[in-house]
DNA sequence: CCTATCTAGTGGTCTAGTCCTTTTAATGTA
DNA sequence: TACATTAAAAGGACTAGACCACTAGATAGG
């Protein structure tokens, strides 16, 4: 069972038990593991050394905790992987995949300095946030947030944020988009990302910021902040030398 | 200082005060911190709790452990511009750092079906397997693994494997690079990739993959994974819109 | 001068408790 | 019946120790 005198530490040999049991189906999904007391007891350990195992465990996703309630057994990632670097929902009709949001916030606002410094605006000027929820075949890829200043986007609505931003802008508007400006970067999701995308504590995420210029002088029409479950999204790009 | 009756537990206050003194550049990266015995001594709490606080800082990326030698604070990321195709080496000088390699392994190898056939050759065709840890400025940021076949490249040394690989391509062979295919992804580390580039179990790292083709004809011919430290590494690009 | 050993200090592991808050269900009461 | 109270059980926070393994620098011996 558990050897308190290997070499290896007790929690250790704990994670790797609970592991296998989940692994084995032993314990499902949704079902709750014995109490820290429980197993504290039954291997003649300290509780202490049972709340290292599961301590482990939860933060690398396989379990989570309810206070008073118990321990449980998270459920299994699924894996898809999409491709590209144009407008989300572009994108995914160029895959054959159905893109879908859900809105969660869609407000004006001023005076947050991140913001109007990256979108070149005064600190009095309006911006719109909208937050959004992005679906690929109703399976949750990415939450992004959007900011774009009401002067240069004029009035928008909340009623069809469903569809492709650039689109908006490029066929409602008359924009010409001339280019973007990306940074890809990896991280471990927050816990705001792991409730919209549900994902897991420790899971990575690749957050992509990309700011969007018109033909129309050098101004920004827009800044997105786009957060991406690792285990679903790839990106690939194209690109000459320089010389 | 802390607040023992505040019902904000203790190890979160030390959390948040040992951010504090990072963010004020109180400790400076690379600076290690007060031992564990001695924040335990000096806060009047157990060392149990400050373990606790330590811990979550670990997990987030902010602090990393030495067994025998201290606690550290872990340094900001490098970024890497992606707009064009540009090597390793070639980056770090861009940015005023020291590029410097460590090969880890140098041999012919044949056979390997995912390989042959992103290189576009014959599986009995010999191909380099160059595998390398790259440092800027002595720290590890990314585990490199290219492959390139014998019969473009020509014959390769293994001693001038710390130079760039696109400098040996262009100035010694004359060879016209055209362009490369990327994919970016992100993952947690590997149990190699932890002790090459000195991460722990949990860090999120990216996953670059790139295969570069010639000027003549459209054979590939170099094919690298490379495996950079999320907390270091950021990615930039510029795009045009394509229509 | 070099090497082996010692030692102080670090994080790693572990114990056996205590007291707290939250959840849930059983119990009691109007 | 409906609602308040209570108690058991869960995880959360915390303590004051213990011993281990590893690191690095000081020290002693050849």
């Amino acid at each position: 069972m558990i050897d308190k005198n290997s070499p290896i530490p007790i929690y250790y040999q704990l994670e790797q038990k609970i592991k296998q049991l989940i692994e084995s189906q032993k314990f499902v999904p949704g079902d709750f593991l014995p109490s820290e007391r429980e197993l504290a007891e039954k291997y003649n350990i300290s509780r202490m050394t049972v709340r290292q195992a599961i301590n482990n465990l939860v933060t690398e996703g396989l379990l989570y905790r309810e206070k008073g309630k118990g321990t449980f057994v998270c459920d299994k990632k699924f894996e898809q992987d999409l491709s590209g670097l144009t407008s989300f929902s572009e994108e995914m009709y160029n895959r054959g995949l159905t893109p879908s949001s859900q809105l969660l916030n869609f407000q004006l606002i001023y005076g947050i300095h991140k913001i109007t410094s990256i979108l070149n605006i005064e600190s009095s000027d309006l911006v719109y946030e909208i937050k959004r929820i992005r679906f690929a075949n109703d399976e949750p890829v990415a939450l992004e947030t959007t900011y774009t200043p009401q002067k240069r986007i004029g009035t928008l609505d909340d009623d069809n944020m469903d569809r492709s931003f650039y689109e908006i802008m490029e066929k409602n508007r008359n924009f010409n988009i001339a280019y973007g400006e990306q940074s890809i970067e990896a991280s471990l999701a927050n816990d705001e990302e792991i409730k919209y995308l549900k994902i897991h504590k420790g899971d990575p995420v690749l957050i992509i910021k990309r700011t969007t210029f018109l033909q129309s002088g050098k101004q920004p029409i827009e800044y997105t902040k786009s957060v991406y479950r690792a285990d679903k999204y790839k990106f690939n790009i194209r690109m000459p030398r320089n010389y």
